[in-house]
DNA sequence: TTGAAAGCGCTAACAT
DNA sequence: ATGTTAGCGCTTTCAA
């Protein structure tokens, strides 16, 4: 810009004509140009209403000068941003990264993460919407977390998971539309969010009256997720109601409950499973995810235990890694993609003058069993 | 401030302790709090320089607000967003998206594209340098472009191949770091800008020299890329030098120059091969990717021939669908994650003191052969 | 169709 | 440790 001994440069100065100088704005433009700089901003933001010309004369000043319209500039003066935003856990914990993934995902990474799929669901609808996408691994809360950082910087925004505490949401949502791609933490005391959840129970229920009725089985264990999982919570409770309608004993927890819910956990979960069991063992062993299903499917090998005839097992989740193991992982498949759209359409129309004063809105996603081998369904596509 | 009858509500009369007014400002924070603005700004900047009673008065202030930064008003004052970006093309093309992928990746889009594996690779190195990123598929030119939107919002962007012109680029690089994730359009004309390319023609010379060497074979035909692809041109080149250290013709130009590098493409690919070559069939078809490849395989099987036995077919890209065709692709793999690290780097060391006037830097980055079925190697893990 | 000027919400001197 | 204040570069009335 220029050297001045002040804090910053003068906007007199500046306009010298000084064609050096770095980051040029629309004052350097209009000055270039010979019109103000507010028929420069029509320029950009109007076409139409700028004579041909005097357009012309602009965008050629615009080039040389090698101007760009800062985004916040516009942002700060239009109170918004045309930019929507994504923040997800950070699934990249190094259990998952290192140990037990890299055995199977030899790829390195070659298969997308839950979160991948909806980054993309949400960039072709924003896309479609016009806006861009802005994502961001959340991380712990404070005053300047991640989370804050894109609350900042978007017009709305979705969370996945319960990434971020529901307080800071609330908090935030009362600036800018928040979605949270998840059930309400406690159903009955409603935050004020939107909510796009997937049907867990109904598909948990459903593929666990597949492996009852179609094939019979009766010993059955349920591998829970974390205990502050509503997901995996809501997966359960779906196992439980299939038991019930079935006339089997109504657990009231799951048979384990592992600390993370990666493959390694899944290792371990049969393990306590089997040592426990004796000779009782069950005939099928549904996890709460796929990640620990096919953890399991490794540990169960080890044992010298065959999948699905000495035992059945079934994931939740549809992750791709699950075609590919052997047997193929029998699953309920969540619509991620849709996910990520549905996240995007909300947040839009929230942000049309429609939308912004309505009741918090829940959407509950259809889910799909996927039946492949691991359950004793034959070589069926999936 | 001070209370104008004009066009925007003053602060004066904000200030008027109405506690419902909608976006809170650091105003109102500060007033709630008794403490000036620039506390306010110190609380989330730089909280240590704050004493702690103030702090969490002001904290608690913007608690009952709803207080949110805005990332536009900080970055407009600060010149910096936090943010880096990524364009990419748009590759939801109707041909991959409906006709030929649909029928192999059944699960909706379960595998990754090469953008989704640049995005993950960049999302986690920004995050490591604390940074967000910013993504949208580029479309079309023009002042309002989604470059300029993505250029105008970040501190720095990386461009996936050569999906804006290089002209605008340079433009914008005038304003702030971008890295192209591709060569340079011309070696001996360089632009202006740092690239981070893969190492196409070693890659694919390898591979055709294994082709050559390790399965004997001599009759080949390769099936290049659109006209304007600096990569399938430099694939091209590669098995160029192969055939000619190995002594084989040296063919000036594709056998097959598709218009996409689709899948339906690439089996149109074969038909006219097969159609052209009458008994000559080749005994080995290199592809300038994989997504072409795989549709050759379909239309292979199609018409009767075995793969390798009839013919060897190869891709390149590596992309995880390879794995899962039968037979499984043999390939050469891009490390696409890395390319997204790099470019990362690349913008952050630009951004950091030290690079900001260095000359344009050109890495390349090395790829892998990976043997698998499709060339006649055995079922070696790939 | 164009210009003039206020103000968007924040940061960063500088002063205290 | 905290307050004052001048911008950051744009959009947007309002007036011409």
């Amino acid at each position: 810009m220029n050297a001045l001994s002040f804090p910053y440069g003068t906007r007199g100065e500046q306009r010298a004509g000084d064609p050096v100088s770095s980051t040029p704005t629309v004052y350097d433009v209009a000055e270039r140009s010979g019109v103000s700089i507010a028929t420069v901003s029509r320029v950009y933001r109007n076409p139409d209403s700028v004579r041909e010309a005097t357009r012309e004369k602009v965008l050629a000043a615009a080039r040389d000068l090698g101007y760009v319209p800062s985004g916040n500039a516009r942002g700060l003066a239009s109170r918004s941003t045309g930019v929507l935003g994504l923040c997800f856990p950070d699934y990249s914990d190094p259990d998952t990264e290192s140990e037990a993934a890299a055995a199977d995902a030899d790829d390195d990474h070659a298969f997308m993460l839950y979160s991948d799929q909806i980054i993309r669901g949400m960039e072709r609808a924003a896309r479609r919407h016009g806006y861009a996408l802005l994502i961001a691994a959340s991380l712990s809360g404070g005053p300047e977390s991640l989370v804050a950082k894109v609350a900042g910087r978007v017009d709305g925004f979705a969370v996945l998971a319960r990434t971020v505490p529901t307080e800071d949401l609330e908090v935030i949502s009362r600036r800018l539309p928040v979605v949270m791609l998840a059930g309400p933490r406690d159903p009955d005391g409603p935050d004020h969010l939107d909510h796009i959840e997937v049907a867990n129970a109904d598909g948990q229920r459903a593929l666990t009256r597949h492996l009852i009725e179609d094939h019979g089985l009766r010993r059955l264990a349920f591998v829970g997720g974390v205990e502050d999982s509503p997901d995996a919570q809501a997966r359960f409770d779906g196992y439980a109601a299939a038991r019930q309608e079935a006339g089997l004993s109504v657990p009231r927890a799951p048979d384990v409950r592992p600390e993370l819910m990666t493959q390694a956990e899944g290792a371990r979960a049969v393990e306590a499973l089997l040592d426990r069991a004796g000779a009782e063992l069950p005939e099928g062993i549904l996890f709460a995810n796929d990640q620990m299903a096919i953890g399991a499917l490794h540990a169960l090998e080890r044992r010298g235990l065959r999948v699905p005839e000495d035992v059945a097992v079934t994931g939740f989740d549809g992750i791709p890694l699950g075609r590919l193991v052997r047997p193929a992982l029998t699953t309920v498949r969540q619509p991620m993609r849709r996910l990520g759209e549905e996240a995007v359409d909300l947040l839009v129309h929230r942000l049309g003058s429609s939308g912004t004063a309505a009741e918090p809105e829940s959407r509950v996603l259809p889910v799909d069993v996927v039946r492949r081998e691991s359950c004793g369904c034959g070589d069926v596509a999936g």
